[in-house]
DNA sequence: CTGAAAGCGCTTACAG
DNA sequence: CTGAAAGCGCTTACAG
C-alpha cells in the first residue's frame, strides 16, 4: 500500500525535522544545521552525533523551510520555447541538456526543464520561474518576439541565453557560438573551391543565429567581390521540412546555383536528397555546407561538411555564466570559436 | 542592467510580502491570504482593497513560505528514465508530455521534467522527487530493474505510472493501455488474413507493454490452435535499431514467416527496409503490423496497419489518478482499451 | 565550539 | 466577516 505524503495533513507518521535529529544527537538544533551546511565550528565528537542520528532518523531536510530562509532555491531551470515538435527533431536541444547535466553535476544545483510551446504553458512557467521556484534560467534558442521575454526580464529573474537575444542584448547574458565568422569561414570555403553563385537557406531572422550566419555569409561574398543576390537567398526555420521546400524554391529562383550554405544540418540534411531529385550531383555540379556538425552530418549520402557548433563548450560556459548572474554579477555575452569540419559534401579544394 | 534577485541577500528592494500588501489595503495581513486563496468570509470591499493592493505593489506569493506553511509543493514531476536517445527518438514521450501538459491546464499545478539517464542524474532526481520539492512523480517508461523504483517507492512519494511497473504492482498506481488485449487482436487479425507463420518483435521483457504485447501475440496463436515457435520471437528494445537488427535474425532463423507484429511502430518502421532489401514484398508476401499509431504509421512506406495506442486518455488518466494518489487514496491500476487501425501494410482480409 | 532566539513569508484554526 | 497568534522547518548572526 502507498503511505501518503509525510507532510499530508493528518496522515501517516510525521517526517523527522531537525529537532528530532537533535534530541537524538543530544545537541542543539543549531548544532545540526551547521553540520547539515558543513560549516566550521562544530567538535568532531558534536558532528559524529549528527551524523549518526540523521542516518538512524531517517532526516533529510526539508527544502521549502531552507529556501525560505536563505533566499534560494537550489535549482535552475532549462526552459525551452519552442514548438515541441521541433524541439524533438532537433538534435542541437539534447545535446545542450546533456551538457548542461553534466556541467552541473559539481555544483549543488538540480535542473530542471520546462516546455512553453503553447501560450498557456508560457504564463505558467512564467508564473512558476518568476515566483521564486529556481534560482535562474537557461534560456533555449529564444526568438526576439517572445512575449516571455519581457516578463522574466521584468519579474528579475537571473537569466542566460544560449544564443544572443534580439533587443536584449544589454539585460539578458548570452553564450553564443561565433556564428558570423562560422558562417563566413563555411562559404570563404566555398569561393576558394571555385563557386561563385552561391546560395544560402538561412535561419529564422528573429534569432542571432539566423541573423548571424546571414551576415556570415554576406560577409564573406562581399569580401570577395562577388554580390549578394537576394534570389540566391533562401529562409528557413532550421527544421527539415522547411530545408527542403526552401531548397526547391532557391533551384527555381536561382537554378544556376553551384553552391548552398545552409545555417543548420538539419536544413542541409533535407537539400541534398531535393538536388539529387533535380539531377543535381554532390558536390560535382552543387556543394553543400552545413552548421552545427550534428549527430547528423556525417551519416549523410554525402557526409556533410559543416560548421562545428561546440554545443559542449557553449553549456559549460551558461551554467558558469548563470551561477554569475545569480550572485549578481552584470550581463556579459560569451562567444565560442567555431571550425569548419570538412567532409565529402564539400571537400578541400585540390 | 540584470537586477540581481530581490530575494538574495542585501542587493535590491525588497520583494513586496503579504505584510505591504496589508498595509497597502488596510486590512489585516490574514485577510489578505484568504482573497489570495480564494477562501469564503471575505468582504466585497475587503476583496477589491486587496486585489488593488496586490495590483499595485506587485505582490506575488513566496512559493516556499505557503509550501512550508501548507505541506504541499503545487507541482509534479513527470520523470523520463530512459536514455537520452531513446527519448528524443520516441514520438510516445513527446505525446505523452502534450497530453499531461494537457490534462494539467485546468489545475494548480505545474509541470516540470526531469531526465535520469545516467547513475548520477537518477540520485539527484531521487534526492529533488524525495525532498518533497514535488507532490508526486508521473513515472515514464519504468524499467523493473530501476534502483530509483525502490528509493522512490522507500521515499512514500506519491507515484503513477505509465504502463505497470513489474514487481510493483500493488504499491505504485499505474496508466496502462491494453497491450495484451491490443496485441491479440493485431495477430487475430493476421490470422484472419491467411497468415499461419507469423513472427514478433517484441519489446523489451523489464517493462509490462513489452511483456504483454508478446503475451497477447501468443495468446492469438494459441486460441487458434496455432504452435509458438521459439524462431519467431525476437526481441528488441522499442529503438529502430533494434527493430531493424532483430528482422533480420528472424528472417534467419524463420525464412518463412509470413507477417510480423512488431511491438512498436518504430521497430516497425525498421522492419519494413529490411523486409524490401530480403526481396519480401509488403503486405503481399510478409503482412506487417505495428502498434502505438505514432505519427510515423500512416506516413511509411506502406503505411502501417497497427494498434492505437490510446495516449491521450492515459496521460489524462494518469494526471487524474496522482490527484488520487496524493490525496492518500490506495494505488490502483488503469487500463484503457485499444484498437486495431487498418492500412496497407495488412489491410482488411478480402 | 555551542545554544537561545529572531526571522524567512506564508496558512489556518481560534476568538471575537 | 476580521484580526491576533501560533506554527510550518529551516538558517544565521549574536552571545557566551
Amino acid at each position: 500500500m502507498i503511505q501518503p505524503v509525510p507532510t499530508s495533513p493528518g496522515t501517516g507518521r510525521k517526517r523527522p525535522t531537525i529537532r528530532d535529529v537533535a534530541r537524538e544527537a543530544g545537541v542543539s538544533y543549531a548544532t545540526v544545521s551547521r553540520v547539515l551546511n558543513g560549516r566550521e565550528w562544530v567538535s568532531p565528537e558534536a558532528f559524529r552525533a549528527v551524523r549518526d542520528a540523521i542516518a538512524r532518523t531517517g532526516y533529510r531536510a526539508n527544502p521549502h523551510a531552507r529556501s525560505l530562509a536563505t533566499g534560494r532555491s537550489g535549482s535552475i531551470a532549462f526552459l525551452l520555447t519552442e514548438p515541441q515538435h521541433l524541439l524533438f527533431e532537433d538534435p542541437n536541444f539534447s545535446v545542450l541538456l546533456r551538457g548542461v547535466a553534466q556541467a552541473l553535476s559539481g555544483r549543488e544545483l538540480t535542473l530542471i526543464l520546462m516546455i512553453a510551446s503553447t501560450p498557456d504553458e508560457r504564463d505558467r512557467a512564467v508564473a512558476y520561474l518568476s515566483g521564486g521556484h529556481v534560482d535562474g534560467v537557461l534560456l533555449v534558442s529564444p526568438h526576439s518576439g517572445d512575449p516571455l521575454l519581457a516578463q522574466l526580464v521584468r519579474a528579475e529573474v537571473p537569466i542566460v541565453a544560449c544564443g544572443r537575444v534580439l533587443g536584449y542584448e544589454q539585460v539578458i547574458s548570452s553564450v553564443a557560438a561565433d556564428d558570423r565568422g562560422g558562417a563566413r569561414s563555411a562559404v570563404e570555403h566555398l569561393i576558394a573551391a571555385g563557386c561563385r553563385r552561391i546560395a544560402t537557406i538561412a535561419g529564422p531572422q528573429d534569432t542571432s543565429g539566423g541573423v548571424d550566419r546571414l551576415h556570415g555569409y554576406a560577409d564573406a561574398l562581399t569580401a570577395h567581390g562577388l554580390p549578394v543576390e537576394p534570389d540566391r537567398i533562401g529562409h528557413g526555420d532550421w527544421t527539415r521540412g522547411s530545408g527542403a521546400e526552401t531548397m526547391r524554391a532557391l533551384l527555381r529562383r536561382a537554378p544556376d546555383l553551384d553552391a548552398v550554405f545552409a545555417a543548420s544540418d538539419a536544413m542541409a540534411a533535407a537539400a541534398l536528397p531535393v538536388l539529387r531529385a533535380a539531377g543535381r550531383a554532390v558536390p560535382e555540379d552543387v556543394r553543400v555546407v552545413g552548421f552545427d556538425d550534428s549527430g547528423l552530418a556525417a551519416t549523410l549520402d554525402p557526409p556533410l561538411t559543416t560548421v562545428r557548433h561546440p554545443l559542449d563548450r557553449i553549456s559549460e560556459e551558461m551554467v558558469r555564466l548563470l551561477t554569475d548572474v545569480i550572485a549578481g554579477r552584470t550581463p556579459l555575452a560569451v562567444t565560442v570559436p567555431t571550425s569548419l569540419v570538412l567532409r565529402s559534401s564539400s571537400p578541400a579544394p585540390a
